[in-house]
DNA sequence: ACCCTGTTCGGACCAGCAGTCCGGATGCAG
DNA sequence: CTGCATCCGGACTGCTGGTCCGAACAGGGT
């Protein structure tokens, strides 16, 4: 039984200590409450020498997007192969809603997180792949209504209301799905067709 | 003591520093190609010293403020006080196209200073006094088909699509005010009532 | 059980940044 | 011309993201 997992590659210790990054990094996230995380003190609390963050995540973007592949993963599968109205099958109104709910959930609830990534990443924000695969789907539903450069166009807009210090702003502690709704409205009008019932 | 709170006469020389500081910001910022722009390399470049930069306007988001401001002071008065459509007294959906129009126009210009002066402000991006000013007049705008809250949140995401890297991305060489007739198209399908008879 | 080798570790190190400070220069009023 | 408030300049600080390389070590082969 040598280890049936997927990659053998990875020393155990390498392992170890990615995941003690990781849990360190959104500790510090959440405790700083968006103040900036510099990447001594994530090494610091995470018990490693700096060198090894930046030998696991290549920079600051890096580990930030890793944290943010981590809260997204399962929103990605579903969107892909997962059950309607999520997944492919159902019409596009309701996969519009379905997904962004579950994206508007995610950023409901790393906001802070959110916010870090973008100002790490700047200009590279729109080569990201992560914001590429959500592009893509949102772009292909508004192709249903739209010529595809405006649903291109329309996709952006809607994804850069998903701004960390926004989604902040937006969202009071006493009604967590608010920014979701506002945007679900938005995309259901900017869809086309019937908005009233 | 009656006039001499603000119309304290400012020295040449300070005056003259200040107008050299824009001038070097500008080209740097329009040299360097969307590259971050040092305050060091400002200085330098505007001949004066680094603690005379931060003097005059405070930090590096003040110093990029000031250039943006100067860029859209004309825009702001049409807005508040000019001829209609631009200005009151025009029928909404007028005044919106006119409004996203001009401000279209800052932003395809100014995109990589605009870029940078988001990364500058990073979380106080929506204490800005500019970008409340705009904010709140796209707001009233909406207001006339929407709730407030509604319109509150309509404005953001407007606001939103006008970000610096963003207008860049889909500002191709060959046609200057694409991003523009894409926003407009999107705020009047936002502002509700009939999109195309 | 025990090497042997390639991988990983750690923290000293570097260049560059925003922002501060104060002795000295200088415009301006009288 | 003189005195003084204002402004200037650039050395200085504290911190950052990112690099580097000798030392430590995991773990399969024997």
């Amino acid at each position: 039984m040598t280890t049936s997992r997927t990659e053998r590659t990875e020393r155990a210790d390498a392992l170890r200590n990615r995941e003690a990054v990781l849990r360190a990094t959104e500790r510090l996230l959440a405790e700083g409450g968006g103040a900036p995380v510099s990447l001594d003190r994530v090494a610091a609390l995470a018990g490693v020498g700096k060198g090894t963050v930046f030998r696991r995540f290549g920079s600051r973007a890096g580990l930030l997007q890793a944290l943010l592949e981590e809260r997204s993963a399962s929103l990605r599968l579903a969107v892909t192969e997962g059950p309607p109205p999520l997944g492919p099958g159902a019409p596009v109104r309701e996969r519009l809603l379905a997904f962004l709910d579950g994206l508007g959930a995610v950023a409901e609830g790393n906001a802070i997180l959110l916010a870090a990534h973008e100002q790490a990443c700047a200009a590279d924000k729109y080569r990201d792949p992560s914001y590429l695969f959500w592009h893509r789907h949102l772009s292909g539903l508004f192709a249903a209504h739209h010529p595809a450069t405006e649903a291109d166009f329309l996709a952006h807009a809607v994804l850069a209301a998903f701004d960390g210090d926004l989604v902040r702003e937006l969202t009071p502690p006493d009604d967590p799905r608010r920014f979701t709704r506002s945007v679900q409205r938005m995309a259901v009008a900017l869809l086309g067709g019937d908005t009233a019932p």
